[in-house]
DNA sequence: CCCTGATTGCTTACACGTGA
DNA sequence: TCACGTGTAAGCAATCAGGG
């Protein structure tokens, strides 16, 4: 890549990307961030190594102010970006040395200070959109004089005000909450289309409701190569039949990844359940079914009530439980979990695959299943349904002319109420004449496991403690100095990309506790957010409508302090 | 028992390679 | 160039499990 310049030195082209962020939002990492687009910029080889942040930058245009307070980091491909003081400790390295064989997959991303123009045009942009007024009313922190200043290039903003203005607009612009929001772009807020690569926002990930879920479903099975054309009438007919809030809409591109997607797992499935896997008759019901279209997602299974074994009259009949799967939060009070009774055929001496549901077990069931695996258990196997399947037959017999297995199917197939009273009376006979051949199938292979297993079973169970079974290591994160500012950073961005999980770890792990106790890992403050995200959710759930910002730290943060410490 | 960090399984989105 | 397959990242719900 390197061109020859003046005969002996070369020069690198580096490839930069510019953000514009404050210095002292290090602790405030805005989501919001400019980034500028990427360019170009043409270095000697020579250069040091630590200098080429300033080099880049005066090449680009930027002042020396600029490009001094600057500050670097190198990304290899996708990977994440490293700090550029961490990638060499040889002061004399220079570009050639660290770049000179990657400058086609690196990238230099600089992080500068914003130019007062910056401010400028956020405020003429604002300006332009409603009086001053409007913006005073919402806390706006600049001064009506300052402002007119600032627009006609004769006032500048102190740090101080700088600090405020951005904290504002993050708030009531930037966030997708805000009140003052800009007008983002259709293909930005309109859909639920994922962001660009290299954009600071998490992806959003759009969840089908059972009805979209049912008629993708359904169309699925007529053709599962559908033409863009025809993709683009199932979207109008999706986005018309079940609207959104905030007119959020599905896009093309959803309707494409899903498709995608259902077509992928119809070949994994293909490929897990080989027959050699397979008994007999087992392999002739995978036979049977092979020429129908499995289920799309076929790892999205919902458990329902037996209707074969669980004759519950007080029940509604027929109505599907979900116990997990693409439930949406309005969803959530539905759920239900299967019952004592009608679980029986879901149970953990059943096969997981019966349901494809790894986890189900009520508190009702709990003793029996834990007296039950405690006699097939193998250590660290406990809930992973690859080891189960080494005990128990991968049957998941599946009805002939439906594309779900025993026990289990998409509950979004029970959405159309014109499909339910026919599909589930027919599925209902059908049942009952593969439950039998189907059960006795599942006791003896049981059976059968248990006798092999017994032996080894026992053995094992002594030779393995529970002390050898992998524990789990608990991060300790101080509620006194780093709780507050996790929900300080929490309520800034809820979805902190990587490269903010790394500051804000870093951060952490600058803090004074952790000069006393182990360092924090991004994963321990991705889990933190994580969790952190569910913990609001339950208490908006429980608390009906509980505004996360309306709650204080002493109502979120419940736990009692702890105590004892123990890092991963 | 409760809180919360950690784990698991599933779904959607995206990047990349390949072949027509 | 485009469509498609494949692998995987990212997000969520549900659940487990450590520790006060």
């Amino acid at each position: 890549m390197s061109t020859s310049l003046n005969g002996d030195v070369k020069s690198i082209p580096i490839r930069c990307v510019i953000e514009e962020k404050l210095d002292h939002q290090s602790c405030l990492v805005s989501s919001g961030v400019p980034v500028k687009p990427e360019s170009f910029a043409i270095v000697p080889s020579n250069t040091l190594f630590k200098d080429v942040v300033k080099t880049v930058l005066l090449k680009l245009g930027y002042s020396t102010n600029e490009a001094l307070s600057a500050k670097g980091e190198v990304q290899i491909k996708k990977w994440k970006p490293l700090d550029l003081n961490s990638v060499s400790e040889n002061e004399q390295a220079s570009v050639e040395d660290m770049l000179g064989d990657l400058a086609n997959i690196a990238t230099l991303r600089i992080k500068i200070r914003p130019r007062s123009d910056d401010v400028k045009d956020k405020l003429l942009l604002m300006l332009l959109r409603q009086p001053y007024d409007a913006l005073a009313s919402k806390g706006f922190p600049i001064s009506k004089d300052i402002v007119e200043g600032i627009v006609t290039g004769q006032d500048n903003l102190s740090e101080k005000l700088l600090k405020e203005f951005y904290l504002w607009y993050d708030k009531h612009i930037n966030s997708p909450e805000g009140d003052l929001g800009e007008q983002r772009s259709a293909s930005a807020s309109k859909t639920a289309v994922g962001v660009s690569a290299g954009s600071n926002k998490s992806r959003l990930r759009v969840s089908f409701n059972h009805a979209e879920a049912a008629k993708l479903q359904e169309w699925f099975e007529i053709d599962a190569q559908p033409s863009k054309q025809t993709m683009n009438r199932y979207l109008a007919e999706l986005n018309e039949a079940s609207p959104r809030g905030n007119g959020f809409k599905l896009d093309l591109t959803n309707i494409m990844y899903w498709f995608k997607n259902a077509r992928a797992a119809v070949r994994r499935n293909g490929r897990s359940t080989t027959s050699e896997d397979l008994s007999e008759d087992e392999g002739h019901i995978e036979k049977e079914i092979a020429t129908v279209p499995p289920l799309p997602n076929s790892n999205a299974v919902y458990v329902i009530k037996n209707p074969i074994v669980g004759e519950d009259s007080d029940e509604k009949k027929g109505e599907p439980q979900t116990t997990r799967g693409v439930a949406e939060e309005s969803d959530m009070e539905e759920e239900l979990s299967v019952t004592d009774d009608e679980s029986e055929m879901n149970d953990k001496d059943t096969p997981n695959e019966l349901t494809g549901s790894s986890d189900v077990k009520t508190d009702n069931k709990k003793d029996e299943d834990d007296q039950l695996e405690s006699q097939i258990r193998v250590p660290s196997a406990t809930s992973s349904p690859q080891m189960h399947s080494n005990f128990v037959p991968n049957v998941a017999p599946r009805i002939p002319g439906y594309p779900f297995t025993y026990g289990a199917f998409p509950m979004a197939y029970l959405q159309s109420t014109a499909m339910q009273n026919s599909f589930y009376k027919e599925w209902n006979e059908k049942m009952q004449s593969a439950a039998a051949v189907v059960q006795a199938q599942q006791v003896n292979s049981v059976q059968q496991n248990l006798a092999l297993l017994k032996a080894d079973s026992l053995k094992v169970d002594c030779e393995l403690s529970k002390a050898e079974r992998q524990k789990r290591h608990r991060a300790f994160i101080d509620p006194v100095s780093e709780i507050p500012k996790l929900e300080q950073w929490f309520e800034k961005e809820t979805h902190p990309s990587h490269y903010v999980i790394e500051q804000i770890c870093d951060d952490l792990n600058r803090g004074e506790f952790r000069s006393r106790y182990p360092k924090l890992s991004p994963k321990n403050i991705q889990l933190w957010f994580k969790n952190h995200r569910a913990k609001v959710k339950r208490m908006r759930v429980g608390g009906s409508g509980i505004n996360y910002n309306d709650l204080d730290s002493s109502q979120i943060k419940m736990s009692p302090p702890h105590l004892a410490v123990q890092m991963m």
